[in-house]
RNA sequence: GCCGAAGUGGCGGAAUAGGCAGACGCGCACGACUCAAAAUCGUGUACCUACGGGUAUGUGGGUUCGAUUCCCACCUUCGGCACCA
């Protein structure tokens, strides 16, 4: 008899802090250039340090850590490091209402987070830890915005811009989102307010950023990028006023040139002023007051009744020699194209509307193919459709695949205006006005202007005696003596910007300082950077989709512009994780009280379960609600390894049951080795269950201790040990193996074990399944065929009836046709 | 309105992708162990059935010997965009 008393219990609150000391103490998962070895550079993106690592960090490092792993053991030279995202606005907020510092607020969360990352297990690199809002991290933040100065990517310009009146600064384009205009931090709607602001030149670079042929990313992503860059293809065109003032738009329609009816400019226009006639003054200054008060309230529906107003003035329409009226309204945005149209009420919608509000002209100029004659007095609507061109001079009877084309080639021959591209992205804004980011490293002198910093005097420190006003306004601003310095060129007084950049800046570039990050000469070992990047995998949120991963893509190509970086992309390939949600079905929040905390889970089931868990419950991409039963069924199952593992048993299984289990071991890593390759995390965890299942049935017959028992054993604990790292160590010290488990290598399928002998044939009587026989692996058509008519089940269904056809699917199915 | 993703048992999901629908797990039911309970182990678990079989992967069509998988139309949910000329 077995004594079953003597296996010590599974005790995962023992046995993980124990790894995770003795690997931390040997340096188990150091990675240093090894030219040995194939590296691989995983990143997970990183943390805010907001005090408490939730459930959704374990869920987005969790898989990343495994598949880190198991390249590892798949023998590549892995580098998989770890960092906070430290600066930003909640620190702010916590120091004006909690009156503490947001430096001693953010480092303090930091330590704390620290301890619990480590409580996950994961095989982060900690030498390479990065703090962004260490003075050794922004100095070089601060480096590289000189070098976009230098190299003419960064610039200033007074516009109106997005303003959150809660966090009192300014965002970025990207950073406004929604119906309403909010504040992608705080939720506010956003006001417009003109101020001068630093913008980095992301335009420039907006068709390569379309271009993804180097990158594995997902569809989803490329597509969002692609649709928020918004390339659009068309022409700009010059009229010309009454008084040869020239107006330029821009149209994706140039074919459409001679169903110009009249002009529309933006309000903001600034030809409007210049061209609006005396009598129209009066209407026109209380049009724009009004459409420039409806934009600091809140711009409403696109199906709201259109508004303008008639500037008195006329344009030329070149094609047709006409003289047409030049209105403003505020359907025309300032920030896209020229902030002028060309309305061609009869080919555009919007123009439509507006000519019928206004009584103004409409023209037919494409008449689509099929549709009945086009006339402008019966029509409810404007037709959008290509088509032969009609009305156009000259071009008449262009047909609709020519019209772009050859409306093009006539207006450039006219002299009148170009074939061009524009896009709705919009340079990056990163001006922020508060005090918890990187100064930005400007001085304006009233000599000599505005000068960069000059590198060796970088980093500019944020000063740590400052003080906030319940106003929200910057302290920097405020700082008696901060702001003021000489300058660097004459030596003069001059002040500082006072302005901090967006902290998507240092998300821009922190995989390059994880490399080296207390290199002094430069913002990365240029010969750490030649073995590393690019990233190999890139996992995170896709929230981030049109906001960080697209910055750190620009910010890539634009320091390779700068000399500093090669290759035209920071990350080869990129995966998406999904949410977890509270038991609800709804978002975790502290209000909803459904905030699934890790650190309980830990100290309940132990990280590894904790883990295993998070990989099995759901799609990696998709995510869902946490279940707090679902668990225990990953518990159960760890603790089932564990016994099935050590506990000993009587010996004497049959060369079928052994023959059985290396195949069921060699076909389970099979598929884990694709599922690891492919982040199809749920299915490697169901294959090691069913794997398990199988291996204790063989036991029950006698399978333990044979070399087959063994080696299901010794793949077993590999295939486990990325996912659960602590289980998998100590139970291979168990077993006497020796130390670390994560440091072997990756088993090699044995194809012939993992061989099928026998195959189920199915057999189908018009499609429908009508019996099941088993036969022997290779097996002929002819005889799969004559197999399955011999079948009793298959002869009943026949009934007797004629056979037609039967299609036999080698290795799988027979089907026959009556 | 435009762009994109997804709809499979009571629940999470599987089916490497035209070829056995529901792997694995949760839950549930029954049984064993126990004075009892928990834990553990075992068995069962899509629906209907006149026990022959029939019906099922959001809905309706289509292609095919065969469709969760491909095509068309529609419905629902989620995400993005918002008069972008």
């Amino acid at each position: 008899m077995i004594d079953i008393t003597s296996i010590p219990p599974y005790k995962p609150e023992e046995i993980e802090p124990k790894w995770q000391s003795r690997w931390e103490a040997d340096g188990l998962y150091h990675a240093d250039p090894d030219p040995k070895h194939t590296k691989f550079y995983a990143l997970t993106m990183l943390p805010y340090p907001s005090g408490d690592l939730h459930i959704g960090h374990w869920y987005a490092m969790t898989p990343s850590d495994a598949r880190a792993r198991f390249k590892r053991m798949q023998g590549y030279n892995v580098f998989f490091p770890i960092g906070f995202d430290a600066f930003g606005l909640p620190a702010e907020n916590a120091a004006i209402k909690h009156q503490i510092h947001p430096k001693q607020w953010t480092y303090a969360n930091i330590e704390r987070m620290r301890t619990q990352l480590r409580s996950m297990g994961n095989m982060f690199d900690w030498r390479s830890e990065v703090v962004t809002s260490d003075p050794e991290y922004y100095r070089w933040t601060q480096w590289f915005f000189v070098q976009f100065f230098k190299h003419n990517l960064a610039y200033q310009m007074e516009a109106p811009v997005d303003f959150c009146p809660n966090c009192n600064t300014t965002l970025a384009r990207e950073q406004v989102q929604g119906e309403d205009r909010h504040c992608e931090r705080c939720g506010t709607p956003v006001i417009k307010k003109n101020l001068k602001q630093w913008l980095f030149r992301i335009t420039n670079y907006a068709e390569e950023l379309l271009d993804f042929s180097d990158i594995d990313w997902p569809e989803t992503i490329k597509t969002l990028q692609t649709n928020w860059i918004g390339r659009s293809k068309g022409a700009y065109i010059t009229f010309k006023t009454e008084s040869g003032e020239p107006i330029e738009v821009f149209t994706t329609r140039p074919d459409t040139l001679w169903g110009a009816t009249f002009l529309v400019l933006a309000p903001e226009h600034p030809l409007v002023n210049q061209i609006t006639t005396p009598e129209q003054a009066e209407i026109v200054a209380a049009y724009q007051e009004q459409a420039m008060r409806q934009s600091d309230i809140q711009r409403e529906a696109a199906t709201r009744e259109k508004t303008g107003v008639f500037t008195g003035a006329y344009a030329i329409n070149h094609a047709t020699s006409e003289r047409i009226p030049i209105w403003i309204a505020d359907y025309v945005l300032m920030t896209y194209g020229t902030g002028a149209i060309m309305s061609v009420p009869a080919h555009d919608q919007r123009d439509f509307e507006f000519a019928r509000q206004f009584d103004l002209p409409i023209r037919v100029v494409i008449q689509p193919e099929g549709a009945p004659e086009l006339a402008p007095e019966e029509m409810t609507a404007a037709v959008e459709a290509y088509g032969t061109m009609v009305n156009s001079g000259l071009l008449s009877g262009t047909a609709a695949d020519k019209s772009l084309e050859t409306a093009v080639a006539f207006i450039e021959q006219m002299g009148i205006g170009r074939g061009a591209v524009t896009y709705r992205l919009h340079d990056w804004l990163i001006s922020r006005q508060r005090y918890w980011g990187a100064p930005i490293p400007i001085i304006y002198c009233p000599k000599c202007g505005t000068v960069p910093v000059p590198e060796d005097q970088l980093p500019v420190l944020l000063p740590d005696d400052v003080e906030w006003l319940p106003t929200g306004e910057s302290p920097l601003k405020l700082h008696p003596t901060w702001r003021f310095t000489t300058c660097p060129v004459c030596g003069g007084p001059a002040e500082r910007e006072t302005d901090t950049m967006d902290t998507f800046m240092c998300s821009s570039w922190y995989y390059m300082r994880y490399l080296s990050p207390h290199y002094d000469q430069y913002p990365f070992d240029p010969q750490l950077y030649r073995y590393w990047m690019p990233v190999d995998t890139y996992t995170g949120g896709s929230e981030h989709a049109t906001m960080h991963l697209m910055y750190v893509r620009f910010f890539h190509k634009a320091a390779r512009d700068c000399g500093i970086t090669t290759g035209r992309e920071p990350m080869r390939q990129l995966r998406n994780q999904g949410m977890v949600l509270g038991e609800d079905g709804e978002k975790m929040s502290k209000s909803r009280g459904n905030v699934i905390a890790p650190d309980d889970l830990v100290q309940r089931y132990g990280a590894d379960t904790v883990r295993s868990y998070l990989m099995f419950f759901s799609r990696w991409e998709v995510g869902g609600p946490w279940n707090s039963s679902g668990i225990e069924g990953n518990s159960r199952w760890l603790r089932r390894v564990w016994a099935t593992l050590l506990e000993p048993a009587d010996g004497g299984a049959s060369r079928e049951v052994l023959r059985a289990l290396r195949r069921k071991t060699h076909q389970t890593l099979r598929a884990v080795t694709y599922d690891y390759e492919n982040f199809e995390f749920n299915t490697i965890i169901s294959s090691l269950m069913e794997l398990l299942n199988e291996m204790g049935r063989a036991k029950a017959t006698g399978a333990f201790g044979t070399p087959e028992w063994d080696e299901a054993v010794d793949i077993y604990l590999r295939m486990l040990a990325p996912v659960c790292p602590h289980i998998a160590e100590e139970l291979w010290e168990r077993l006497g193996k020796p130390y670390s488990i994560h440091t072997q290598a990756w088993p090699q399928v044995d194809e012939e074990a993992a061989r099928d002998e026998e195959i189920t044939l199915v057999v189908q009587v018009n499609g429908k399944l009508r019996d099941r026989i088993q036969v022997p692996l290779g097996i002929s058509d002819a005889e799969a065929e004559q197999k399955a008519l011999a079948s009793p089940a298959v002869q009943q269904a026949l009934a007797g009836r004629q056979v037609r056809k039967v299609i036999v699917v080698p290795g799988k199915l027979v089907n026959i046709v009556v």
